[in-house]
DNA sequence: GCAAAAGTGTTTGGTATACACCCATGC
DNA sequence: GCATGGGTGTATACCAAACACTTTTGC
């Protein structure tokens, strides 16, 4: 279960699958802000330094189940949306052995989610995208070809969604798309898109204690986009 | 270097590493049709049921590299467009013991190269997509899979033009785009709609011995693309 | 002339963009 | 009243769809 401590090592168990990993590109937005989620070695060569939360794959355990779990060891999440990037397999990127790694991102309601700090992995921490520190073997081109690949699924499919609390407003949800894409978008016309798409839901309900006027709250429903999509309904932003 | 022979069996090598494969999904295109390509299991058990093309990982072997060898050993054809669909790792995928398999898809020019038959898979035959026989383990869904990020991927990014000769006229380019989409295009709007995108060039060419007016031949330069992309344009059919 | 495919022109309607504007609320 | 963000309206320009039409070539 402590797959984490390895942090993407050599297998620890003898029931683990040796030369393959996983490794969790963890996004979360917190503020309009587009955070990373990064674990620290605890001890070995590698101390201090900063990686992608990871372990290895139960001899028995399904691939996607695997990611899941791992997700889970760090966020203490369950359920949450998680998909598979791609494998990273160049012969030399991990120097203790020979090591094929899966890449799996997942998207957080940040606020929703406290950390299991002080962890199996010393330290558990979010990192603004814009800020991440240097990170161990291939991490950091797992990290560039996940956000590049945020950057482009977020824009043909509505899984923006699962980064913002059950109810926002659609000034949240425009902060989203800017934070994520890096531009600048006009109100009014962001309004528009989204509101003819029909795929939010007035809650009828407004914002508390806010310093200006209250906005409306609304909720997004995946099963109705399902049907949807279906039918050949695309979603771009 | 007979991996294939495997056909994503466990590795026959002690230089490979035991529990990953790969499969390729081939695309080809022939007379307007979609064409996968199958190899036929030579003996053993399942002895005359078909695959994906597939083979082991050498234990010093870059994961790319790996699957452009496997290619070579079915194609006879080296420089293809080749990238990574994604892996597939449920725990029961495969009967002889826990493999994970990675799954690349590429894109060939099918009348200019001639399959290497009768070699290691006793047979290897393109398949019309829209007929192909039930494949053994869970290739039928990494088939799908593959088939369906195909059609996504050809509609955002130019990547069809692999499946086509270096030169082609408009009316081929557009079958293509009929063929893997499975709908039916306008000539006059898709032709402006290509020809606003600049990224073809005029060869200055017609047919030759054609029974009707000859068309003119395109190029599409793979280059021009990459330049205008950075500046971010997209390429959306 | 006819068949077959190449290639052009035009009308129409929807939709993205830019921007001006009014509304509600707390301090 | 004023700052802040919520929310609406509208003119313009562009672009995609639909379809009528002309051109070229081989038989």
């Amino acid at each position: 279960m402590d797959d984490i401590t390895s942090l993407s090592g050599p297998a620890p168990q003898i029931n683990s699958l040796p030369d393959i990993s996983i490794d969790c590109l963890v996004f979360g937005l917190d503020n309009g802000r587009l955070n990373v989620l990064l674990a620290q070695h605890r001890d070995g060569i590698r101390q201090g330094q900063w990686a992608l939360p990871g372990g290895h794959i139960g001899a028995l355990e399904d691939l996607d189940n695997a990611a899941s779990r791992i997700l889970q060891d760090v966020t203490g999440a369950q359920d949450l949306f998680l998909e598979q990037l791609r494998a990273f397999g160049r012969a030399d990127r991990f120097p203790g052995g020979r090591v094929i790694t899966i890449a799996y991102y997942a998207l957080v309601k940040q606020e929703e989610y406290k950390l299991a700090a002080g962890g199996p992995a010393s330290q558990v921490k979010w990192w603004d995208i814009h800020d991440v520190p240097e990170l161990v073997y291939d991490h950091g081109e797992i990290f560039a070809h996940g956000l590049k690949s945020l950057r482009h699924k977020v824009r043909h499919e509505p899984i923006g969604f699962n980064l913002l609390p059950e109810k926002f407003t659609l000034l949240q949800l425009q902060e989203l798309y800017e934070s994520i894409l890096g531009v600048s978008l006009d109100k009014p016309n962001f309004r528009r898109k989204m509101m003819n798409m029909k795929l939010l839901f007035d809650c009828n309900e407004k914002q508390q204690n806010v310093a200006h006027r209250a906005a409306a709250l609304y909720r997004f429903d995946q099963s109705v986009y399902s049907a949807l999509a279906e039918q050949g309904f695309s979603f771009e932003v």
